[in-house]
DNA sequence: TAAAAAGGAGACAGATCTGTATACTTTTAA
DNA sequence: TTAAAAGTATACAGATCTGTCTCCTTTTTA
């Protein structure tokens, strides 16, 4: 791993595990062992590497709602036409019941940089427009009223499952979250 | 209003609108026309006005809650016994479509202070709880087979559709979780 | 009315944070 | 092998932030 990936990991998982405003750049140089001169010299500022963390968050969760998808579809049961959004729940369950979790990155980033016009929250925005064109692509078409306005129903329930099980700590949340979309999913069948 | 409260009311606007810690201390001073001694005076640390502003907020949000429920609830149609949660998401919407919406000040403030045990993330955790025991008082007892855990399921699409207006700018998210929230109080109706 | 409490204005200490500069060392590549 | 590029270590500038302190004025209360 190069030291600009090294440097965009560490970053990473401190932003996540504390907040990215209360992180320093110095906490971060310290916690991976590179210089100060480096980082000015693979990046502009500190907001750059805040967008670069998003960037390789970007990638690293949709690869794992991609791998968990496919991972937990043959175990679902029912109809098959859901199979494929079912498991996607079943992806973000173990996602959320990890060691790890912390919430949302995106969702917190937002919350941390609120300007709707900031780069890093318009980063957070795109994110979650690219989830919600994932779930869309796993609602086989010609099977539901209205994909799109389903998918956006879906990332809902997704984004609730997430809030709760970090605000409440309620590993549960995503179980509801997927008992709740097969109700849904089943009424906005197309007969 | 004493200059405690218009203190932390200014507070409580400046860290919804732009976030906790990119608020600092002068700011707040200087919006509110306070000196500092006399907000050192009423509070030992930042960390204490901010809690006190989370508890105002708490108040200002339930009592809108309650407002908007009673308010809601004889424009709702179809089975009266959900009359009274159903109005409960319309008073989500219309905070959700208001002017000065930005996202749940409670989410916010989590994203801004992950440690579980800090007491700031402490009493987002219990306002969170306090929705969900509104909620199941909503839910008329006798009406549904598990109330608890329905309301747990409504405060999960409250959560989602706040999380999801204010990432995607999306003011039609509390109508579908609204639309969701009442097929899945139909399928738990007790027969 | 007089003492006491509270507030205003602002200087200041001490910490922290981002970003730059300097001097030296290691790695890379022609 | 040797010149250029990249990295290390660290000092430092300049800004900002929290919280304390002083001096003075206003308000409250006994």
């Amino acid at each position: 791993m190069s030291r600009k990936e090294h440097l965009v990991k560490t970053a990473q998982n401190l932003f996540y595990k504390q907040g990215i405003r209360s992180t320093g750049i110095d906490t971060v140089l310290a916690e991976s062992g590179v210089a100060k001169k480096t980082l000015y010299n693979h990046f502009k500022s500190k907001d750059e590497l805040i967008i670069a963390t998003l960037q390789r968050r970007d990638q690293q969760f949709m690869d794992m709602l991609r791998l968990g998808t496919q991972k937990y579809m043959p175990a679902q049961n029912g109809d098959v036409r859901l199979s494929r959004v079912l498991a996607f729940f079943d992806a973000l369950a173990e996602w959320i019941a990890s060691e790890n979790f912390s919430g949302c990155m995106f969702i917190n980033a937002s919350a941390e940089y609120p300007r709707q016009n900031d780069p890093i929250h318009v980063a957070c925005t795109n994110h979650k427009r690219l989830v919600i064109q994932f779930i869309e692509e796993l609602l086989s078409s010609g099977t539901f009223k209205d994909s799109y306005n389903l998918a956006r129903r879906m990332a809902l329930l997704a984004d609730g499952a997430i809030v709760n099980a970090h605000t409440t700590n309620d590993q549960n949340a995503a179980k509801e979250a997927k008992a709740m979309a097969l109700i849904i999913l089943e009424s906005e069948l197309i007969p």
